[in-house]
DNA sequence: CCACACCGTGTGAGCGCTAACATCGGACGA
DNA sequence: TCGTCCGATGTTAGCGCTCACACGGTGTGG
């Protein structure tokens, strides 16, 4: 910086200004001060800025250690916003899913010197884990249950853990209700692990849509996320629907457990979706070829990038940002149709 | 740091001493400062440190902006690597595919210091906009073809480029001699895009093991990766496999296209593997429950991602890490079979 | 016509750390 | 016994930047 100082004919704290576009800056200095810079190939040294303003400008993000559709896909939202704002994005990886790696992940963090932390925390127990984590700065979790009552936010202990999610219920329910508007009746739900925020959201938003029509909800199916355990509920499920006594339709908590149910019922000769209705969440890469091409539940990771980068960036102003419901969309494709007539 | 001296009774040097592992530090003295340090709850400034040694501890990665399978997988071996190291890991994506993006993720992590940077550069053109980029820090091109010449690493224009890669061409050679051990004549390669290194990875181990067994292979049907590309595909050779004209065995690009290819067979009511096999390429999530569970080649993302920082790391320190093959592995499920006989 | 405000710029200090050198005391060999 | 070397520690000087303040010049109001 002294060196284009010098070439400029100014004082490196010129320099500084033009860099940091402060307005009291002549313009033809200003010309002056970026000629030199371009001429030097001058670029400022940001642990010397880091050091100087005690700010980092960087942003953590904590994710999973799978390369998992929902967590990739926020993770690259967090980023292309947080660059958008300035901020560089360091992450770190969850070795195990337990408290122990998050804290070590956060401690990471914390070593770095990182502005504040998103934590793309699919499961209960690593968003508690965050929880037992007093952080110094803003921590974000994402995809955790939005239930933080409406004042909190300035508790005096420090900065507080905020949190923000895709509307998962909105998306069940109406996904559900696409369902029941095509006749179907008896809709089984072959849920997610309940240890996950999603698949609790899911379920909630399918009882939700089946009692608001009057129906009672049958127990749901609990499963992992794998398409091996969709296709053993598949499995389960299969004989019963064709003899015309078991669900009509399926939601299923993800494209994976719907791919799974695709395929026992292939196996057993039932006909997508003339026996049975099939609904997937997430309308992962490949989920318009499966077979059938699935009717699924899209999620908005832009918005959830976008959204989460501007809480954390309020945050850290001292503001607070509103939480504001991210609702996922519908695509139907041709898993569901109507229900069979016996 | 001058706290924790003060506590510990030492100067602060002393205190710098006991954290950077230096072996003149009397035992007692050590413990006295740990303990000021875990009373303090003291952290050291990483970008006071970074400043005073001219290192940041932190690799810059880019990769793409979908949440594709190799590329996430890829990124999170090499955190896990990195972090080990004791490196920081800073992410930028690329929002288009093309050089002037290219060239903003790099300058981005020029701009924040980083010590060497590894690009997960599947196309051949993004690779290409690395090379136009004379960065001050060695540069890793993950997934590109190993092109070098055995004595480039010490241009003395500065840091190398350098290159590392799945071998695609030894995992294509594998899935295709499978296919011939099979019983296979006709071996049809169903092919990524080709201005992919992989796809042209693939393309020429295919090639190669046939011509090695005296089998002349037949033009590639040439793709993009997509499920919807391989259905087409599909439709295209349904008619001829159904004839038995057409080819007893595909050799699919990547497991999305070998998912279309399974959907178009099958609406022809084709059965794979009894009327034609069909292999893929990734091992993606839920490849194991396609219909029928398909054959593939497995990543060794892990050894790539620890091998990536090993490359860099080694750069780093003036050393020339020898390319290592690392070999994709045969998942053999029931997607092959042997060729029907007519 | 002077006091004051304000704009554009320069000066000095310090952010928290490490590198290099200085210092001190004890062990060792001659 | 003394000189020397080395291990353990302290002292000083930056790393490259921004912040707070100082300073001269111009415009404005009383």
């Amino acid at each position: 910086m002294a060196d284009v100082a010098a070439v400029a004919g100014v004082s490196h704290q010129t320099v500084s200004r033009v860099l940091n576009d402060h307005p009291s800056v002549r313009g033809e200095t200003r010309e002056r001060v970026l000629a030199a810079i371009a001429t030097l190939g001058y670029r400022r040294n940001s642990a010397a800025r880091a050091l100087a303003t005690a700010r980092s400008a960087t942003l953590g993000v904590v994710t999973t250690g799978s390369p998992l559709f929902g967590p990739s896909s926020t993770l690259i939202a967090i980023e292309g916003a947080a660059r958008d704002q300035g901020y560089y994005v360091s992450v770190a990886t969850l070795r195990r899913y337990d408290a122990d790696a998050m804290h070590d992940a956060l401690e990471h963090f914390m070593d770095q010197g990182v502005e504040a932390i998103v934590v793309i925390a699919p499961q209960l127990d690593v968003a508690a884990a965050v929880e037992s984590f007093r952080a110094p700065v803003p921590v974000l979790v994402v995809a955790a249950l939005e239930d933080l009552p409406a004042d909190a936010g300035t508790t005096p202990s420090g900065p507080t853990t905020l949190s923000l999610a895709v509307d998962q219920r909105a998306g069940a329910r109406t996904a559900t209700e696409h369902l029941l508007d095509l006749g179907h009746r008896d809709v089984l739900h072959v849920a997610g692990p309940s240890d996950w925020f999603d698949a609790l959201e899911r379920e909630a938003g399918w009882r939700e849509a089946l009692t608001a029509r009057g129906v009672v909800p049958a127990r749901p199916r609990r499963c992992s996320w794998s398409a091996g355990d969709g296709y053993a509920a598949g499995r389960d499920l299969a004989e019963a629907v064709a003899a015309g006594e078991g669900p009509t339709a399926v939601l299923a908590g993800n494209d994976q457990l719907a791919l799974g149910l695709l395929r026992a019922f292939w196996e057993r000769g039932l006909s997508v979706p003339d026996d049975v209705s099939v609904v997937g969440f997430d309308d992962v890469a490949g989920s318009a070829y499966f077979v059938p091409p699935l009717t699924t539940v899209r999620q908005p990771f832009d918005a959830l990038g976008r959204r989460s980068v501007a809480m954390v960036v309020g945050a850290l102003a001292g503001q607070r940002v509103p939480t504001e419901r991210i609702a996922p969309e519908l695509v139907v494709r041709s898993s569901t149709a109507a229900p069979p007539v016996h």
